[in-house]
DNA sequence: TAGGCCATCTGGTCCT
DNA sequence: AGGACCAGATGGCCTA
């Protein structure tokens, strides 16, 4: 089993090996990849299971700033963000810029661009590769978690994806300027009684393939091409009017919300939407972290897939290695384990852990 | 195709 | 009152 390589490398470093290798290694170190990896530098250029730690330059904002940075999403690009929920369940589009202060500015682009169901966080150097227009025709191979993020469409070049997690569009433009334009709408709209004006598949796939024709077309692009628009994209209070203006590509903001809204929590739609936008802000916040342990953790590769528990289980025996390593036992049991039987046990953790992947051409 | 993983929405609870 | 945090529900994506 070639899995049983890595760890025969990782396990042939001595402590004094080790302890080297995390001197080196410190914490402000981008270059991880003279960690436990550096037994199996040798594999690199196509071993997935050659041990490594993946760089970090370009790393997120999740930098001295910590995750900070994820709440100023002031001034960001917008984007048309597909409700994952049911079509009976209020749905939006983002498309406003937002400040931290919940202040949204409707941007008429929300609606041109097309669409993305959901943007899925990765490490920064997977986002760079997918954010430079030649690699976007070319998106990194053999990643399950390459970056789909909605914003691309909206705007073709763009800076380092990881900074995604700042610019969070946040709330909406669609109710945010609906409720601009009707000060009157108070109604919450989480609670609807009627349902959606559909869009037939047929209608949503033109609308993508016009709004997908005007940019250049990579994987990526021509898999979000092949989406749909899904009736729960478009908000519930549209009419039918509204709904045809959507899919037409007109300018949403012209678009207004209409009757039958109910109250829950006596909370009202925009500010639950606001809450939504801080929910995902949230989330992003957490998942750019996990992303940052999962860089700070040794793994067989790049290509390697560590779930959020994994890396958590990865990063707990990692610790303990490393204070063992250090003459600290932070073991739960205050057992003080050898150095050699963590190492194993992280060696045996990542093995468990990982699912590493394997280039299909190779 | 089933299962795992994850993003998103939502409402409840707690805190400031 | 409003925001943070949390967990449940839901559905999309990916892999075996």
């Amino acid at each position: 089993m070639a899995v049983a390589q890595p760890e025969k490398l990782f396990m042939q470093l001595s402590a004094a090996e080790l302890a080297a290798i995390i001197m080196k290694d410190s914490p402000n170190s981008n270059d991880r990849d003279a960690g436990f990896c550096s037994a199996s530098s040798e594999s690199e250029g196509g071993d997935d299971l050659a041990v490594e730690h993946t760089t970090r330059s370009g790393s997120p904002n999740i930098g001295p700033k910590g995750t900070e940075d994820f709440g100023a999403a002031d001034s960001k690009p917008i984007a048309l963000i597909r409700n994952k929920r049911k079509s009976t369940e209020p749905s939006k589009v983002v498309g406003s810029m937002t400040t931290s202060s919940g202040q949204a500015h409707a941007c008429p682009s929300a609606a041109t661009g097309p669409l993305k169901k959901r943007i899925r966080y990765t490490s920064s150097a997977d986002s760079a590769v997918v954010l430079t227009p030649p690699a976007i025709a070319s998106p990194p191979p053999n990643r399950s978690v390459a970056p789909t993020l909605r914003m691309e469409q909206e705007h073709e070049i763009m800076p380092n994806p990881a900074h995604m997690f700042v610019r969070h569009p946040g709330v909406t433009t669609l109710h945010r300027s609906a409720f601009a334009a009707h000060p009157e709408q108070q109604e919450p709209l989480a609670l609807v009684t009627k349902k959606p004006a559909q869009l037939t598949e047929e209608d949503n796939t033109k609308t993508l393939k016009n709004r997908t024709a005007q940019t250049p077309k990579s994987t990526f692009h021509k898999k979000v091409a092949k989406e749909t628009i899904p009736a729960s994209l478009i908000d519930v209070s549209l009419s039918d009017e509204d709904m045809s203006k959507v899919g037409s590509g007109s300018d949403i903001s012209s678009l207004r919300p209409h009757s039958h809204q109910r109250n829950y929590k006596n909370m009202t739609r925009e500010r639950r939407i606001e809450a939504n936008a801080r929910e995902r802000t949230r989330v992003h916040t957490i998942s750019a972290a996990y992303e940052t342990l999962r860089h700070a953790v040794p793994a067989y590769a790049s290509t390697q897939k560590l779930s959020k528990l994994s890396v958590l289980r990865v990063a707990c025996s990692y610790i303990l290695t490393l204070s063992r390593m250090a003459g600290e036992d932070y073991s739960a049991d205050q057992s003080e384990p050898s150095i050699a039987d963590c190492i194993e046990a992280v060696t045996s953790t990542i093995q468990t852990e990982g699912k590493v992947k394997r280039k299909k051409d190779e």
